[in-house]
DNA sequence: ATGTAATTCAAACGTTTGTATTAATTGGCT
DNA sequence: AGCCAATTAATACAAACGTTTGAATTACAT
């Protein structure tokens, strides 16, 4: 298995693109070599078979992206002129994903929404492969945030990052489809953009009363005067 | 094309179920045909091709889903004993849908998961019906959660609505990632359980202050201020 | 019972798929 | 030049795909 060439990362390049807009058992061989200018038999000359070039496209960015989001995580404080933590902590997991997936600019600008298109397929051999990869960093995140926000069980704050996931996963699979849905009123714009609108929304999410209520409800956070009349409210729905 | 048939339905149901677990261009007719106890050709007899298949799948549930949805938003009403009007809109639109797909009492069990499935699978064929039977209703939710929350601009709405179809529809393409990412300490449960999660995170969420903050956001939002926090919704209600 | 329509069935069609094999070509070394 | 390894190209192959066909079977009128 030939480490280095030009049509190999030219392949690499090709399927990373073309399996992120139609998927992975959608693309064959040999449109997949013909929009890389590359023979039909260079994936196996130099993966081995399809599967192993999907193995190929998802570590070369996986790492990176994880990489970022932890740097960026060791980089949160709390401070006079920040935001506050929980914004800090959103933004550091979003904004990574987001600049390279909605910026066009780097090589990896498909490779989150390959994942997000991955994850519907149910592809057999990928199942463990995310898990590895994703999760582990995921759970480091669960854990900050969860310090920020002690008052909420560690049940609640996994189901809303569950959340988190699940508005990222959506809105890389079509960064334009806000555009479609409000018929050309919001614009998906650059990473910041969408950031922007993401981390406001999550975080004040994230620092609703959880269902289980723990009694301390009131103590954590100041200003939420009236947040125990409205949780009763809602236990009773 | 015969209308009504035993076999008719045992196919619509079988594909329903295969489609919805691991997609479209990946479910043969043969194992489909075989699963449903039905031959190879009365695919084409009773819907003429696939893809009419799967028109005839989309559109079995599509409608009964967005009709369930309007009459829970026309319930909606304030009152002192039912929580705030967001809470209960959320709710209205997203109910609906955990209903028929995380309960596996229904028929249509696993057709809410068939749309998330195909999203990622961008069928050209399909671009048109999801826009069509979809985004109508989405619209009509959008209107009535922006006129609970009047201070905040349509695009920030429309932003917020779309965040909530990713939590759906990542929820939806698999409930029970959320037991293997927590490592088996959040249980998806019933619809019930999972909604009792959704609606305060994203209620809260729409209520944070807009980005273009138009009222009393007098100073740059350096710390993502909550100064107007739930000020317009009380004027509202 | 008989005839007609509705339905099911087995078999095959032509394509396309991923994979495999073998030959032609290229790019450095000595 | 000549040679060897690396790479690319061309072709073949079996399997699986969606589709089509026409006969066999069933259901149901009269």
């Amino acid at each position: 298995m030939p480490p280095e060439s030009r049509t190999r990362s030219r392949i690499l390049d090709v399927a990373e693109d073309l399996f992120a807009s139609r998927g992975y058992k959608n693309v064959s061989l040999r449109e997949l070599t013909a929009a890389a200018e590359a023979n039909l038999a260079s994936v196996r000359y130099y993966f081995g078979s399809k599967d192993q070039l999907l193995y190929a496209i998802y570590e070369r960015y996986c790492t990176p992206l994880n990489n970022a989001r932890l740097q960026r995580l060791a980089e949160c404080a709390p401070g006079d002129g920040r935001p506050p933590m929980i914004e800090q902590i959103i933004a550091a997991f979003l904004e990574p994903a987001l600049d390279v997936s909605v910026d066009a600019v780097g090589g990896g600008a498909r490779f989150t929404r390959l994942r997000a298109v991955l994850i519907g397929e149910n592809l057999d051999f990928l199942e463990d492969l995310i898990a590895r990869n994703f999760d582990t960093t995921s759970l480091t995140f669960v854990e900050a945030i969860h310090k920020e926000l002690p008052a909420l069980g560690s049940e609640e704050v996994l189901w809303r990052f569950s959340f988190v996931l699940g508005i990222l996963h959506y809105m890389l699979i079509d960064p334009n489809r806000i555009r479609r849905l409000s018929r050309g009123r919001c614009d998906p714009g650059d990473s910041r953009t969408m950031a922007r609108f993401l981390v406001p929304f999550i975080a004040e999410g994230f620092r609703a009363p959880g269902i289980d209520a723990p009694t301390a409800a009131v103590a954590p956070r100041a200003k939420a005067g009236r947040r125990t009349r409205r949780t009763d409210k809602e236990t009773a729905a």
